[in-house]
RNA sequence: GUCCCCAUCGUCUAGUCUGGUCCAGGACACCGGCCUUUCACGCCGGCAACACCGGUUCAAAUCCGGUUGGGGACGCCA
């Protein structure tokens, strides 16, 4: 059988913490070469550095990838289950002659790496164990001496390389790679072992992951070699970067780099992931837009741009939150989407702010809809629903301090009018288009007014907001009664204001 | 210090492999105009980039070399 070998990826997040863009980036591609191609993608939790692991990150990534749609077919896995496996590997490595133990202490190491960063000459290991006999071996243990287990690499003039399908051929000196540490003296293994031994097992295919990664790939095609495994095709992907072109970290970025960031701030999730996938991905058209399945179908690891992406992240910028493109994309979705579609995320917002109306869902099912779709093409993310989109599902709505100056207390006469406008149209027997906008323009011209007067001001009592939809349309969908009320109420409002 | 990677508008990028169709295309952002009861949408227009130097060639954003700049790795972290 020729068959040809099925996919294998996987992402492995280590749980120290939430997931942030950089980790979802790498997720999103790893998921979207499965789905392209049929393959599989697994789920692995590095959780080996049990000091910095928590529970509590372990959910949060779940979440956030759920959140995003990132499905897995197996795991998670996690890694700490498997550290048998990886010590098993390292006595093989030793048992072979490609490893061997090393009993330099920590001080010593670090006083020669000292001593390198002052000569400034290379910061390697000097391979001063590698050479020992077994008896000077046994001796040293038999004394008790700590020892890790370090990666005999090969001597001389040869080198690795590897084809990265997105960098191209990589190569790498022997004499560039140090005998690495693969098993500490405590016993436990190293990443660069467990992750290499687990993807062995897990049979990996393709090992999709950022740049940052490129320097261990060597080694690691070093001890697939040693071991005598089958070597993957690895696929490195650019780095996501900061406006200050420093790498993206929870520690100097905090939440704005956190995908659960974006679910509170009213994201819809697939336009979180066609903005990420954007993020360093291309197709040759420059398309931007992708439904699932087209994201899929267009998706290929040779679309990965080789130079880092900045992430516009804009800190302490009054108009946008994250990056501009990012708001753009979901502001798309928003407006685009069928109304079914966002309506879920609608009532998310509406039951966070407690003021859900199980009537939505039913009796009041096509105002709703109708609702949305007449407020949502202002809007740009979700939660706009309930900050400037209030007045629609609530009465308690706040009056915007300028619109409240410019369009209400200006004008002293809508102190009369307003009542005099809200008898009017209470007194309407059809609360129509039609209707409400003769009665607006009737009254302004005898009031010899121009209708703008009367409009905004209703605009601004009625919703608090200087913008909006067309008015007469946010007339008949706040309703007759609630309008009537509100153009009452809101004579309170010179009062309210202090004489000026 | 050593090793590796990268370099097109402010940002995301197309074009680079297979030189000419590119005095460089799209999107976002920004600026102006139209529309309009407001704001937004929409439409129209504008600003704005091949890091630099040298070489190859009839021809270079595209190929080669160097410089500069940026990023990453160099841990008994993952």
């Amino acid at each position: 059988m020729t068959e040809k070998q099925q996919v294998v990826v996987r992402f492995p997040p280590s749980p120290t913490g939430y997931l942030h863009i950089g980790g979802a980036r790498t997720a999103i591609f790893n998921w979207l070469f499965a789905q392209k191609t049929g393959g599989k993608f697994i789920l692995r939790i590095e959780d080996t550095d049990a000091e910095r692991s928590t529970e509590e990150s372990i959910r949060g990534i779940l979440e956030s990838l759920e959140w995003l749609g990132i499905t897995w077919d197996e795991g998670p896995y996690f890694q700490s289950h498997f550290i048998k496996d990886h010590l098993a590997a390292a006595q093989k490595l030793l048992d072979s002659g490609h490893a061997y133990k090393c009993f330099c202490t920590k001080e010593t190491l670090e006083k020669k790496r000292e001593e390198a960063r002052r000569k400034k000459t290379s910061l390697q290991y000097d391979g001063t164990c590698r050479n020992l006999t077994p008896e000077e071996v046994a001796q040293r243990q038999a004394a008790g001496i700590p020892y890790t287990i370090r990666l005999k690499v090969p001597r001389g003039e040869g080198f690795v390389s590897f084809e990265d399908i997105v960098y191209g051929i990589i190569e790498k000196r022997y004499e560039d790679i140090e005998d690495f540490v693969i098993v500490r003296s405590n016993g436990q293994p190293l990443y660069v072992l467990s992750n290499t031994v687990d993807d062995i097992r897990d049979g990996i295919t393709h090992v999709i992951r950022g740049q940052d990664g490129l320097a261990n790939t060597p080694k690691q095609i070093l001890i697939y070699r040693a071991l005598g495994a089958p070597i993957p095709k690895f696929a490195h992907m650019s780095l996501t970067l900061d406006p200050k072109k420093a790498k993206i970290s929870k520690r100097t970025h905090g939440e704005l780099v956190a995908v659960q960031f974006y679910k509170e701030h009213g994201f819809l999730p697939w336009a979180f992931v066609n903005y990420l996938a954007l993020l360093g991905w291309s197709t040759p058209d420059s398309r931007e837009i992708f439904s699932k399945e087209e994201l899929i179908e267009a998706f290929s690891l040779e679309g990965i741009n080789r130079a880092n992406a900045i992430f516009d992240v804009r800190k302490d910028d009054p108009k946008f939150f994250t990056d501009p493109k990012a708001i753009s994309i979901n502001t798309h979705y928003l407006r685009n989407l069928p109304v079914e579609e966002i309506a879920p995320y609608v009532k998310t917002e509406l039951e966070k702010a407690g003021i859900w109306d199980p009537a939505y869902e039913a009796e009041k099912q096509a105002w709703f809809f109708h609702t949305i779709d007449l407020i949502r093409s202002r809007f740009h993310v979700t939660t706009d629903f309930v900050t400037a989109g209030r007045a629609y599902f609530a009465d308690d709505y706040p009056i915007e301090a300028k619109p409240l100056k410019k369009n209400i207390l200006k004008h002293k006469g809508l102190k009369q009018w307003f009542p005099e406008l809200a008898d009017r149209l209470e007194r309407l027997p059809e609360f129509t288009l039609e209707t409400t906008e003769q009665v607006i323009r009737d009254m302004a011209e005898e009031l010899e007014i121009k209708a703008g007067i009367l409009i905004n001001g209703v605009r601004t009592a009625v919703t608090g907001q200087p913008k909006g939809p067309g008015i007469f349309d946010v007339l008949i969908t706040i309703g007759q009664k609630r309008v009537v009320e509100r153009l009452r109420k809101a004579v309170a409002l010179f009062e309210a204001s202090s004489p000026l």
